[in-house]
DNA sequence: TCCATACATGTCTAGTATTACATGTTTATT
DNA sequence: AATAAACATGTAATACTAGACATGTATGGA
């Protein structure tokens, strides 16, 4: 599948980037369906290079410090625009240890179950409050030629998923609370 | 982390079973959330009897066929316990090659787009109809002492995933449609 | 001048997961 | 009697990912 190889060429294919700066935008703009460390960028880009996909020019920041910007060939862009249009079976759906955790929940009282749900929606609800701010450089809908239409779908979908999750946990715990009351 | 461990130890702490049935219950019940396939589970069962977490008999069904019956230990059952009241940081959001292939979407025309939404919608309206199906062996909600209780908790996710995730994809294809009907 | 933080690039190891390889039995149907 | 599908258990090769290891530069503030 390779899926990093076309998050980075899709990246590429706006820009050149050096390596460090497409891991600053895998754990920041993507993180919310894709990332990737360092120690993964840097040999795929090396490989993407081997295949003919990227090239690369060495640049000199500040005195010795050498940085190498990546560029996307024709080839690579051909893959990727390929790639782009795939039809696909969709994926699995995720695993998720907090719900496997959930689904053995019997074994926990209540009161364990409900501390349990409450840290998870905390967190989310945090994940969706710095959503909800990054959703505010979008006050209308950006054209669709745009790039910018592709971050704001995907925004969307990620403060939809959080708003969900949150609901879910909410659900869990009245079905808890609901269960204390008849004792 | 070791989830697969852990989902192996309390799917055995509620009855003794083969490696096989695992498999089958992987691949079923617990698919919604987790999931393993068989080169994951012999391998792993193995080191868990190693580690004195399980025990095995070996039984003979039909005339030769051996079948290894695991059982979970007290040791097992102890560290499984001991899991489930962990409070744990949220995962990262799941990687998901879709959002990937639409966050690059203006390279496609809106017509491609809107083909590789709906191909989308189909197969998450298939998935979700199958939920719903197995929904209704729960006309209330199971008893929170009970296993079923669980069962039932993750089903409701399920449910609320796929129904979420439908509204994101009919949300894309309108703005995709009414940038069409601009031109 | 020192120090912290960010910049910048890589490798290695261990853990996790998928697919293919490999073998054989049992049961139900035709 | 033949065949297909389900039962049953394993290993090997490959791929993917995270975290630790390793090294060094550049910049801005105290």
């Amino acid at each position: 599948m390779r899926a990093l190889k076309y998050a980075i060429l899709g990246l590429l294919n706006r820009e050149s980037m050096t390596g460090y700066e497409l891991s600053k935008v895998f754990n920041h703009e993507l993180k919310e369906f894709w990332y990737a460390s360092h120690s993964q960028i840097y040999p795929e880009l090396k490989k993407l290079n081997e295949e003919g996909e990227v090239t690369f020019d060495v640049q000199i920041s500040g005195d010795i410090l050498e940085t190498k910007r990546y560029t996307i060939t024709e080839s690579g862009r051909n893959d990727f625009i390929k790639w782009l249009y795939k039809d696909e079976t969709i994926q699995k759906t995720p695993k998720d240890p907090f719900r496997l955790r959930m689904y053995f929940a019997h074994h926990l009282d209540c009161k364990a179950r409900i501390h349990l749900l409450e840290n998870q929606k905390m967190q989310h609800t945090k994940r969706l409050n710095s959503l909800n701010k990054t959703m505010e450089q979008y006050p209308e809908v950006p054209n669709v030629e745009t790039d910018r239409f592709g971050d704001f779908l995907v925004l969307r979908g990620a403060i939809m998923r959080e708003e969900q999750t949150i609901n879910w946990l909410n659900e869990c715990m009245s079905y808890c609370e609901s269960a204390i009351e008849k004792i």
